[in-house]
Formats: C-alpha cells, sequence, structure tokens
DNA sequence: AATGAATGAGTTTTCATTCAT
DNA sequence: CATGAATGAAAACTCATTCAT
C-alpha cells in the first residue's frame, strides 16, 4: 500500500544519500557524475531527480550523510564519563579509519576542500556547519576537562586531524595517521 | 632570430605557468579549463597545446612553480643563521598569506587533494613531491636544532599548516591562520 | 456517494481547466510542464492523466475554456439591443484588459500561434474553431447592421484585435490596446 | 590562409544565422533543437557554440536577420519618390509573402510572441526593438505624407499586418492576407 | 611554431507519460 | 479513482584535444 511505497521511496532516498555519501568521497565531486551515484545506488538517472533536485543537493546530502557518522561516534564517545577519553576515543577512532584516510582522505575535509571551489548556493554554508560541528563537540569536551580556551583546543585537534589526513592522503601514507594520531593522543595526555 | 624566438617561446611557457598556478589554485582543477589558462596568460587557447600536451601537464607545471615559489621562501629562509629562527620564518609567512588561505587553501594542499581523485598518470607523484620538499627542508631545521625525531616534528608542522590551511578555508576566517599559527611559534620556541 | 464522487471529479476536472487555461496564457504552451498545471489546480500529478490523457488534450481544454469565456461576454453583449453597441461593448472589454494583453497577450492569439507549432493532431483545428467562433460573432453583428461583407469586416475587426494584442505584447505598453481600440470604436461608428 | 579561414568561418556563421532565422520561424522557438539548426546549417552540433554562445544567442541572431530583410525591403522602397507609394509597396510584399505567412505566421511577430515567454535576458528587447524598426520606417512614411498623428497610423499598419498574419496563420488561409492587403492598400489610398 | 576552428563524447537537467498499488 | 514514484528520451551546454593552414 501507501505505506510499503513511502518504504520503498524512502529507503531509496536512503540509497542514494548513502551513495552519494560514498562515491562522492571516493572519486570528488566534480569527477563524479548523477549517472555514478545512481548506479552505486541501484537507481535509474532519471529517477534520481525525483529525489535531489540539483547535483548540489546530492553533495549537500552526502555532508549531511558524513555529519551524522560523525554524530553517531560523538554520541557514542558521550557515554564515556571521561571527557579526555572520549577526546583520545575520537582520535583512537580517526586512527582506526587511517587506509581510507590515505586513500580519500577525511570526508568532510575534502568534501569543504571541493565545495568551496563551486558556484556560491550556501553549499559553503553546508560544509563549514559540519567543520563547526566537530569543533564544537570537541570543545564542549575540553571545557569539561576545565582546560582554559577550549575552542582554542578544538581548533588545534581538528587542525591535526585534517592536516594528517591530508598528509597521508597525499603521501599515500597510512602511517602518517598512526604517528600524528599518538602524537594528539599524548597531547590530550599532557593536558 | 632563434634566440628571441625562443626567449619569446620560453616567455610563453612562463607566462602559461604562472597563469596555470594561480587560475588553478583559485578556481580548482576541474573548474578550470585550459582556455581559462590561456586567457589568463594572453596566450591563443591552440597554442597552449604547444606548451604542454595535456591538461595534467598544467596541472604538473602549476605543482612545480607553487614548490618553486616554497624554494624561493626557504632559500631566503637559509641565510637565517638559527633553525629555529627560519622555521619560525616560514610560519609567519603562512601566518601573512592568511588571507589567501582562507579564501583559496593552501596552493599546495588544495592541488594535492584534487589531484588524487584525478586519474592516476603521475600527478599524485608530482603532488607528493611537493608535500615532501617542504617536509624535507622543514626536518632538516629540526635536525640543525638538535630535534630528536625530525621527521616526525616536520611532519606535524607540515600537518598543523595544512590543517589550519583548510579550516581557514572551510570557515572563511583568516584568523584561524593567526590563532594556530601562534600557537606553532609557540610551540617551536619550546623546543 | 456516485453522485458526489461524479461531483468532485468534475470539480476536479474544471480546476484542471481552469489552471490549465490561465497558466497556458502566461507561460505558454511549451514553458508549461504539466506540474505547473497540476500544482496550479491542486490536483496530483498522476492524477491529472484520468482526466486529461495527453498535454494536447490540455490545450485543447484550454482552448476550449477561453472560448467559452468569450461566449460568455458575447452572450451579455447580445442582451444589448443595437449590434453597433454589442461590437463597441466587445471592443471595450478588450480594451477593459489592456495590462494582461500588454503582459501575455490575447489568450486565444498566442496560443494559436503557439499550436501552430505543434505536432499535428487537432489542436490547429481547435484553435481555428477558437477565432472562428470570434469572427462568427462579429460578422452575425455586421449582418444585422447592415454592413455588406460582414464576414470581411469581422475579419478587420479581429484582425486589429490580435494585431493590437501582438503590439501591445511586444512592446509591454497597455496604451497600444487604448489607442487602436479608439480607432476600431471610432471605425464602428463611422459604419 | 588565414583569409580564407576566416572567411569560412565567416560563412559559417552566416549559414547559422539564416538557419536560425529559417528554423525558428518555421518550428518555432521552443520547438526547435540547436541540433535542427545545426543540421539546417550543415555544421556539427558541437561547433555550433564557437560561434553563439546559447540558444537565446541564435534566436537574437534569427531576429537580427529578419530584421536585415526588412531593411532590405524598407531600403528598396525608400527608392520609390512616393511615401504612399513606398508603404503599398510594404503591403505588397506582405501580401505576396502570403503563403508563407498562412503557414508559419509573420517572422518577427511570432518570435516576439515566443520570446515574451523565455526567461528575460534583453530578447524581449531585441524583439521590441525589431518591432519598433518597423513601426519607425512607417511613421516616417506617413510623416512625408503629411498625415497627422503619423505613429498611429504606423501602429495601425503594423498592427493590421500582425493581426491579418495571425488570423491567415490559425486559419491557414491565405486568402486573408490577400482580402485584408486590400483593404489596407484602399486605406492608404483614402488618406 | 601559431592559431582559429572543429569535434565528439560527456554532463546536468527536464518532462511527458506510465505504472503499481 | 487516486497518487507517489518511475522511466527514458531528449535538450542545452562544456571542454579537452586535434587539425588545417
Amino acid at each position: 500500500m501507501t505505506d510499503s511505497r513511502a518504504a520503498t521511496a524512502a529507503a531509496k532516498r536512503r540509497r542514494l544519500t548513502a551513495a552519494a555519501a560514498t562515491v562522492l568521497h571516493q572519486k570528488g565531486v566534480e569527477r563524479t557524475s548523477i549517472a555514478d551515484i545512481a548506479q552505486a545506488a541501484g537507481v535509474p538517472v532519471g529517477n534520481v531527480y525525483y529525489y535531489f533536485k540539483t547535483k548540489d543537493d546530492l553533495v549537500e546530502a552526502a555532508l549531511t550523510e558524513h555529519t551524522a557518522t560523525l554524530d553517531a561516534l560523538t554520541a557514542e564517545l558521550d557515554r564515556l564519563p571521561d571527557p579526555r577519553a572520549r577526546l583520545q576515543g575520537l582520535v583512537a577512532a580517526w586512527v582506526a579509519q587511517r587506509d581510507t584516510a590515505a586513500r580519500y582522505g577525511c570526508p568532510i575535509g575534502t568534501l569543504a576542500a571541493e565545495v568551496d571551489k563551486r558556484d556560491p548556493g550556501g553549499l559553503d554554508e553546508s560544509a563549514a556547519r559540519a567543520v563547526r560541528r566537530l569543533l564544537g563537540w570537541a570543545a564542549e569536551q575540553f571545557r569539561e576537562l576545565g582546560t582554559e580556551d577550549p575552542d582554542g583546543h578544538a581548533l588545534t585537534l581538528v587542525a591535526g586531524y585534517q592536516g594528517m589526513s591530508l598528509l597521508a592522503n597525499a603521501l599515500r601514507e597510512p602511517g602518517v595517521m598512526a604517528r600524528e594520531g599518538d602524537r594528539l593522543l599524548a597531547w590530550l595526555d599532557s593536558l
């Protein structure tokens, strides 16, 4: 009935969003065609536009998806009692993703960089929001930790992550993630 | 005759390289057409192919150009007697470029990220080389400074730069460069 | 039950027809999508096809609707005792619509012109019929007036209307309607 | 050499313009694809964009072409000593085109009507200019004739032409052109 | 070497129409 | 009857690359 239809439709939208998140991350926004995403989602090209009016909408959905993934991770970490442990858990998660990072970079970072070159239209803001979400969570942990200038520390942490992801990617060396990850862990310990 | 021809030709190649470096940085590789670069260089489109066989060649030239700019900077810094001062001079130069970084990101970093998504063909290697050049110079300074693990320190420094550039760009806030720049300076002082 | 259903269905059909008449006039046949008409009528897109098998059918309905509007006007004018007064009433009605005409042209005229370019299929005939209806009514008035060649006079009158509507529209000047309307009134007076 | 190349290029542009003028008139702006025009001109589709950046540019070129045709006609008529004869020559030319008008309408009139529905972008102005050119020439003749309100008379003449073209087209009856043409000739005689 | 012009494949987007429920 | 969803065929436009002089 309407229900099963709706369920199918919602599922398809989700499939498209997931496909967009994955493919855009791996191939980059400009090198990914709508057809690529459609194929990855198992949806006919023409039908994609029923769910997303423009390619930019798909990029935005991908950004939102990556943000949601991040939210799920931080929600999980929020269950830890110690803010320092939470931050270290985050770093550990980053390092755990080292192969992906070395191959494709950080999803949010690379998307933000690409989106920045696109015609203005609010996409930059979506990317900035994703980044701020991460910064905000980190700052909250530093605040709970009692660190002075929690925003500054959050910036340092996230910049460290983006920098190590970019270098790992440029050099195709997952080891960079491990090395810098360790340094960040030690730094967090020292606070 | 041959000389002036050669001079003209060399000049054109240089103009094209410079234009490529600028435009590719500002608009991104995928959003820049050969015609864009040709126009910026004041060279007819058809003529570009006498100097660069493919678009990838132009990207490579741009990468080389940015590396050369970096080389000029480090050569300048090499005249300082103190390795610490040299590293701090580098950071100061980065911070001085904060508006550009906030607008377009670090040239080498953004190009490396974009190049990574392109079809394989050695371009990645060019980007990696540019990154390694910077890492190498920094490591040398740390070595002269007597720091243990100079490579690791270089990695940390450059990752810090790439991270702060990316965040400044994503957030469109030059202030990020200043803030993190100060932190890097303090860190160098503490070594 | 069946009655109210039928009533609802008939109402929907009427809403669609009215929406088609308005939107097709304002946006033009080719620039109007079925979705546009559906939305203007408050009917789900998929449902439109229960009432109109093709887009051409909707265009035809719009043409019929505009003809009906015209019929209502001429029926009203038919109550005037003097045929000359009826014709002048018609001209007055045209002039009263001058802003709409300057913005979108005469509905029947613009639709006829567009329909003429579409694949053959009887639509032309619908447009021609609408035009002939107007010509016929006018000719009848001229006949009652005792004018010689009433068909010719009708042609002159309607051509005058179509011409002034087209010019008013092309120049976006409602004043054209007033100016030529006055001339037509004087002409009718002179007969 | 460059010359023959340039000649070829200019010729191609002319061919495209002529093809655009013809095809857009016959099939209408919205029903004509770039491929249609390219084919009519014997030019590969992709190459069209070297000469005309957008479809709108092609429409504008067609409008200009039709205006040029009109200019050629009026220039010819300008050689007649009597302004009344010039105006009657214009009407005669219209009537001579009656089959085309009955089949496709007046080029300028139909283009103006279609262009009016397109996204704004100056095309309306091009159409209005074409119409004003005709109006201006006619007004000049009436002025020389010593008629009072030459602008008004010009409007009446051109509106008459547009109206009869539209009706002839809608009814597919070239006879309308002849009939109304005769009336216009008589009217000019009576002034 | 220089250069305006050509080419053809690819991309995003729109839409009339159909279908499954 | 109702309706959200599907589909596939265009269409406009872009561009790296090549070619004829």
